[in-house]
This record gives structure tokens, sequence and C-alpha cells, in this order.
DNA sequence: CTGAAAGCGCTTACAG
DNA sequence: CTGAAAGCGCTTACAG
């Protein structure tokens, strides 16, 4: 009731300009275009306005242009807390920009991933997918209808922002290599996130260069239980350091390892990526590759800008890696 | 450019409608009320919308409307993971709608908050306050613009959707008396937090009843930071337990108390509210009382819902809290 | 500098 | 059941 009265008595512009006794095309050149107008009539208009409590209808600007103003962003898993960050970067610049930032969470479903991303982006002009689980054709079959930016990912010649990965992973080998580790395993992220690949990559063609070994190890998901379920494969592997996917895999290898008996960093040192919420609570506080994610959401949202606009996707800053080291890393003791 | 080129040939009801052979209301009316036409005519115009790859413009229905299909969401800190679930069932619940979530982050300022809802509320069709810092004035005059919906918080005749207290409260109290704690302390959360209001007072009124003394000790921040920097107060005050506001400062306390070398729950015994993630995963696990975030959220959109369309806001269902025992409280010890 | 008019894409009484 | 027309609130060439 009092619902529809408001509505129905929101004040146009048509409004504006009987009260100002001008066109309303003058009050949305005196809105729109500050100084293209004589100085008085823009300042009776905008008395007018101010005195009717005006408001722009955002709807009926984007009919006109076809731009919402909403950028969307579509996550792997939202209660991912390495997400916190990235979340706020883009919401600052977005807000900025004086744009709206919608916002889905995926759960690690790719069907939910692309029903997400396809009902965000008939409301939004553009769409950031962050550690996206599709494959590069369905993200390329989105990218046919507005502009897509990749997080963490790399697609055919769609714009991105990625992190760093090599400084940190050069960093973690090197660190392990000079507590006298030999033999190593990698603990894997999902198969369809392009992150867990390069960092594994990386991790291999680092530690070969070094003389050490690697091992992949499967985990199911890249979640504490996902990583308190690697421990026995850890166990029989006979490594003596694991560096994990992502620190909620290590955070479970922590828990896990407890729970069995074995004995961080005594008997096998961990090494997590992103430095979480809570990394540095643990006991013992885990030793991790903390990327910048606060900077990868905003170079996502200025990526996202620029090809909104048409601009060609400069490759942008890559926010640099570096590895925290804390008590989850000791000597190897074989 | 290649932008401009896939906007101008988005295809429109009025290409359906001249594939088809008919009027673009008839299209309008197929694609909204199926039944209401022909079978055949119906059939003939979703073939052609297949065909063109039609997608409605949401802004020019939206302009019809008035109605945005977005329903916003303004919390007090994302990065406190107690907002997860929240996040999490209202998402749910509004993508069943059909609808989008979006949502800004206060960062625990009042300025940051009355500005996000003001720029949300444009595009929106109505808000929802989780934790709002706000005056009840300022949450009153947001009201009058657009539908607004507290969560654990009541403002005047505003719908709202509340977590229960008493239950969990109960429990810890409880649970300390039977420790043998007479003298406890709270710590306490913003004060314009609603929500610190009500758990202050229930824990006051429940510890009253079975004879035990609750001081409130301030703390400036209700943060990790803000746990820490309260530990020297709370050993000052002579207390055998500590419940503080929420988890963030519960962790704080337990890690100011280990740096301080006060033995938890040795010497001291600490509860928190919320149990967020990492509660379980702390040296010792927190014992806390938890509510059901996830329905709070859902129950704050169905409110939301039932708002905008004007029917009447009866108050939700409550979700209920426990408390979640766990290592960080044991015996008093005088 | 300012006004009249058309149009953004859809929905919805109003006729037939 | 279907069509023609008006209108949602704004912007933007086009004239003057």
């Amino acid at each position: 009731m009092t619902e529809r009265t408001r509505r129905s008595t929101a004040p146009t512009i048509y409004d504006i300009a009987e009260k100002a006794g001008v066109a309303a095309s003058t009050v949305s050149r005196a809105l729109n275009k500050p100084g293209r107008i004589n100085s008085e009539t823009e300042r009776r208009i905008r008395a007018a306005a101010d005195e009717l409590g005006y408001r722009l209808n955002p709807m009926a600007r984007s009919l006109q242009s076809g731009l919402t103003g909403n950028f969307a962003l579509v996550m792997s898993d939202m209660t991912n807390p390495v997400y916190f960050d990235l979340v706020r970067g883009a919401e600052r610049v977005t807000a900025e920009a004086g744009c709206t930032l919608l916002f889905a969470d995926s759960q690690e479903n790719v069907d939910v991933e692309l029903d997400a991303a396809q009902r965000l982006l008939r409301v939004a002009d553009g769409l950031m997918l962050v550690g996206s689980r599709l494959s590069d054709e369905q993200i390329v079959a989105l990218a046919e209808l507005k502009p897509v930016v990749t997080v963490n990912r790399l697609v055919a010649d769609l714009p991105a922002a990625t992190a760093e990965v090599e400084v940190g992973v050069h960093e973690a080998v090197r660190h392990l290599a000079e507590l006298g580790h030999r033999d190593i395993a990698y603990l894997t992220g999902p198969s369809a996130s392009w992150m867990n690949g390069r960092r594994h990559e990386v991790l291999v063609a680092d530690a070969l260069s070094r003389g050490m070994t690697v091992r992949a190890i499967e985990s199911d998901s890249p979640t504490i239980d996902g990583g308190r379920a690697a421990v026995p494969r850890v166990a029989a592997s006979g490594v003596t350091a694991v560096v994990a996917f992502n620190d909620l895999l290590a955070f479970g290898l922590l828990q896990g390892a407890r729970d069995a008996g074995i004995d961080v960093p005594g008997t096998l040192s961990v090494i997590g990526f992103d430095d979480i919420f809570g990394a540095d609570l643990l006991t013992p506080p885990l030793t991790t590759v903390r990327s910048h994610m606060r900077s990868l959401g905003e170079a996502a949202v200025v990526a996202l800008q620029r090809a909104i606009a048409g601009e060609p996707g400069a490759d942008s800053d890559r926010p640099a890696t570096k590895l925290i080291v804390r008590g989850s890393t000791g000597p190897a003791t074989d």
C-alpha cells in the first residue's frame, strides 16, 4: 500500500521541469552535464530537484544506454576465506565507479556456476569468473554474450587478472631445500582449476632444478575435509614435506596429521597457498604462499571496465606472491 | 567494437514478432503467460525466439513494473566468517525467486554503511541490513524510500529477522555454573550493535538468576585484535570466565591469553558467539554459542519479499541457538 | 542555450 | 485469441 503510494509519487524529470518552468530535456542536461547550460537555469533546476527529493530512475537510463552499471562476480566457493580481500578490492573499485557488484557462489559445482553466470549476465554489463571450474568452451560461450574477465584462469584471449605464481613457489622450494627436503609432494586441487595446474607445474619445474622430486597426491576436494582425507596417502608416500594447493587443504592436513599422531613439522612439513584467515591461529601456524588478493580483485574490475568500454585487454599487473614462513615447516628428518 | 555490435543486434520481441508473423504484444503474452494463447501460435513464437537466441531485456521490464528484481544486502563486516552461511542462505532463496542479490560491506563504518545502503537501494527493490550500526532514525529514513528488513536488529515496526538468543545463552550460563564459575565477564561488542545489547542483557539476567555476577569489559572493536587488546583488563578483573560478544573477540582472547601465559581453560574459561570458521581448529578449540545463520539469511529474504509485496511483516521463525562445548571452558579455579 | 520529438524494449489495458 | 496504441522515465540527435 504505502509502497504503491511511494512508487507512484516518485518525482520524475517532468515534475522538475514543470516546477522550474523548463522542458524535460533541459532538466536532463542540467543534471547530467553541469556547465553546459545557463547557470541560473541550472541552479533553478537543481533547486527544484532537491525540493522534490528527485532521484534518477536507473532503469530508465539503462534502457537508453544498454548498460546496467552492474558488474557480476562469480566465485567457486565464497566460504573460502581466500576470497575476502578479493571481494573487498572488487567492491571498492566498483563503488568508486558508481557501479554495483552482483555476486554469486557456485559452491564448487559446474552446473551451479554456469547457471549463476547466465543469470547474472542478463542483469550486468559484464562478468568476472573467479577460479572458474567451467570449460574453456563454456567460458567462451558466455563471453559471446557480454564481456567476461577470468580471474586466476587464462582462456584464449579473454581479458584476465591472475596472481603471479613464480616468486612465491620459488621461495617455498628454496625454503624446503634449505631445510634439507629432497622428496616432496604436491597435494592437488580440482583438476578443473587452472590455478591448480599452474601451481603444480611451477612447483615441479622449480623443484627439479634443485634436484628434488615432486610426487602428486590427489585430493577429492579443496577443503579441510579433503586435506584430512589425504593424510594416509601422504604418510604412505614417504615424503618429508607436502605443498598443498590451498590453505584449506593444508588446514586439513594439519588436523589429520595431529589425529594420526604425525608430528608437524617434526616428521612432516606442510606448506599451503593463500594465507587465509586462521592460518596464523593454528597450532602450529601455517607456512604458506600469500598472494595479494585485494589487488587481484581490483585488477579484475579494472579489466572488466576496459572490456565493457571496448578497450583492448592489456594484461594487468599481476599481484606478487611471497612465502610467509611460520611453524608448519622444519628440517627434514629421514 | 564487437561489444557495440553485439548489443545492437540483440533480438527484441519485435524481431520475434516479425519472424512469427504476429504482433509484439502477442509475443509478450506468449512468453509471459503460457497457456493464455493459441497453442500453435505460442509454439511458433517460442520457436522463433529460440532461433533468434532471444533474451528478455530486464531493464525494459523493470521500467514498466517499477521493480528491479534485485535484493540488496549490507553487512557490517564481510570478512567476519559468521556471515558466510547467512549470505549463502540469502543467495539461495533469492536465486530461487529468479532475483539477484546485491551486496556491500560497510567495514564497521557508519558512513560507509549509509553510503552503500543508499547506493544499493536505488537499484534494488529492497534492502537487508545485517548487524547495522546505523541509528534507528537513519534506518527509518531508508525505509521511507523502499522496504527495509533488519537482521539481528529491531527497529520500530520494521520487518526483521533475528536469531533467538535465550536458549544458547541459557546453556552457556548453565555450563559455566556447572563448572563452578561465579564471577564472569562479558566482553562487549560495538555499542551500536543491537545484538550486542541483547546478548549482554540476556546473559546478565540468566547469570543473576543463578547468583553469578557479570561485569562488562569493553572492547575497542569486535575483531581478533580487539580481543587481544582486552586480555590485560580481563586478567585484572579477576573473573574465572569470559563470554565474548563474538568469536573473533574470543579468538583474540585465546591468542592474547597464550601470549600472556594465561592458561585456557585452566585459569580462564572463554566462550564466544557464532561458531565461525576456525573455531574448532584453534588450540584449545573454542566453546561457543552457535546460531543457524543460513536460516537467518533465508528468513531475511523471505521477509523482504513479503515487504516488497506489501504484505504485513509477520515475525518470521527465529533460528535457534545452541551451545557447542569444546576445549576453551573448564572448571573454575579460584 | 533550450525545446519538441523520437526512441530505448517491454507490458498492459482497450478494442475487436 | 490477437492487434494497435500508449506509456514506463530517461537521453539524444535535431532544430531553432
